[in-house]
RNA sequence: GUGAGUGUAGCUCAGUCGGUAGAGCACCGGGUUGUGGCCCCGGUGGUCGUGGGUUCGAGCCCCAUCACUCACCCCA
């Protein structure tokens, strides 16, 4: 028996992991031209963190944890989202003393002991950012246009932008109520999970699939008619922001965050191509949770982006740049012939150029290798270069072919590639 | 945690009525003393997920088990 690797966990490989960091680099590149500086978090963190922030009650919290006790019996927890760590280290570190407004970026993996299906692995990925100190719906629009902006940038266009407002601790227990009010006075018509949820988290029972549920969540109260005046209106205010700007959105009622520190707006960028798992990045309003965990009392708000279900939303024809060698080297012939082109390919790649290696097998088979590992140019040095102190230069795209002298072709070829102008700048 | 589906070559899959395995792609070699893609020829590669049972005989039937996938749930 072989060692696998443990379920819900995935090998990357070279091709996917090429147009992953890819993707991530233009992410990052969003982040920043929108002011957001990375933070480098700890993938670990004390379980209590997590239970604070997100929810006791969670189902994050109560059975998706990977948690564990260190060597000291305290319980420790791999992070589940990054928000909570983030939060953590902005409070820690005395981030609120400088700036009154705060913008982070976080990238990595995240952990949940959840059942693995399409689009759910029990390790997988998030870029996420955070806007901590600002209370105003301009916040809240320039988050969800570089929400909006990023996902076109990267190539992705059949996405839903969708936003809720989930009133503030202030003004949602009442409308809570409303609904459990509601939905008891129908307790004979809801599915049995339903009727479970109908006390604990009636809001879930609006998006049953059910289709007698559908029918009892059509005549519910809706939130939007029951939060308190300053929540609709910080609402209506962004709304009009992103209406300004052009950001297409819908208003889905439904919407429900699963975490307990989110307020006012909560949103969800869905796609109908990801399956059950439909969310590819999500986030919300959370103006509680810093005081919550001991901090200053300051507003916040974020999100993040699930990057597994954002590379499957990925045109097939993305233009992806190839992390391929440029150029194969071939030594054919004597053991000197193939040590001198091992001695160039070591020369040429110090200096700046993607250098492939034939393997030292038949010409013939070096080429084959070269053509289909995609490079543009092919060196053979074999016993006649050699003797005359050149190599044989091939362009394999024109199919031509030169002899040009040994010492010369690195920065022949550097020119060609177009290596050279940082090395003049 | 619940349900359903699928496990045959590296990958995608055929495999009839039970008679101890095949294709395409990939990989390797040759057709060209040292020149890639296309084409032609040849080759490597399989405890048919695993264990048990039925049978003269099991990839195929039965039981168990494991893995994977999808869905519920939950969420990025």
């Amino acid at each position: 028996m072989t060692v696998k690797s443990v379920k819900g966990f995935r090998d990357t490989l070279p091709g996917e992991s090429n147009v992953w960091r890819r993707v991530e680099e233009r992410i990052r590149g969003a982040f920043h031209t929108w002011g957001f500086q990375e933070i480098l978090l700890p993938f670990l963190e004390r379980t209590e963190l997590f239970a604070r922030s997100l929810g006791e009650t969670t189902e994050v919290v109560e059975k998706q944890m990977y948690s564990f006790q260190d060597l000291r019996g305290e319980s420790l927890s791999l992070r589940p989202e990054g928000t909570a760590s983030a939060v953590r280290a902005y409070i820690e570190n005395h981030l609120d003393q400088g700036d009154p407004i705060v913008r982070l970026f976080y990238t990595g993996p995240m952990f949940r002991y959840e059942r693995p299906q399409k689009g759910r692995y029990r390790q997988f990925n998030q870029m996420g950012i955070e806007l901590i100190g600002d209370p105003s719906p301009e916040a809240d629009a320039e988050v969800l246009s570089l929400l909006d902006y990023l996902l076109a940038h990267v190539g992705v266009t059949d996405v839903t932008l969708a936003i809720n407002n989930l009133g503030h601790a202030g003004c949602r227990p009442a409308y809570l109520d409303a609904l459990r009010g509601y939905l008891a006075s129908s307790r004979e018509d809801l599915c049995a999970d339903c009727l479970r949820k109908a006390e604990q988290n009636p809001m879930r029972v609006l998006d049953c699939k059910v289709e007698a549920c559908i029918a009892v969540a059509a005549g519910a109260p809706s939130i939007l008619d029951h939060v308190c005046a300053e929540c609709r209106a910080h609402f209506e205010a962004v709304r009009a922001l992103l209406d300004l700007n052009g950001v297409k959105y819908v208003v889905d009622p439904r919407i429900v965050r699963g975490l307990d520190y989110y307020v006012r707006t909560a949103f969800e960028a869905t796609s109908s191509r990801l399956g059950a798992q439909n969310a590819v990045a999500a986030g919300g309003r959370y103006d509680g949770l810093v005081k919550a965990l001991g901090g200053p009392d300051v507003p916040g708000l974020g999100f993040a982006i699930g990057m597994e279900r954002l590379l499957a939303l990925l045109p097939e024809d993305a233009d992806v740049p190839s992390d391929r060698p440029s150029v194969a080297m071939v030594g054919a012939g004597s053991n000197e012939a193939r040590q001198a082109a091992f001695l160039l390919a070591d020369r040429l790649r110090r200096s700046g150029v993607a250098v492939g290696w034939g393997g030292g097998r038949s010409l013939k088979s070096q080429l084959r290798r070269a053509d289909k590992a995609g490079a543009s140019y092919v060196i053979i040095l074999g016993d006649e270069e050699l003797e005359k102190d050149e190599v044989v230069l091939r362009d394999m795209r024109h199919q031509s072919q030169e002899r040009v002298p040994r010492a010369r072709v690195g920065d022949i070829l550097l020119r060609r590639l177009g290596l050279d102008e940082t090395v003049k700048g």
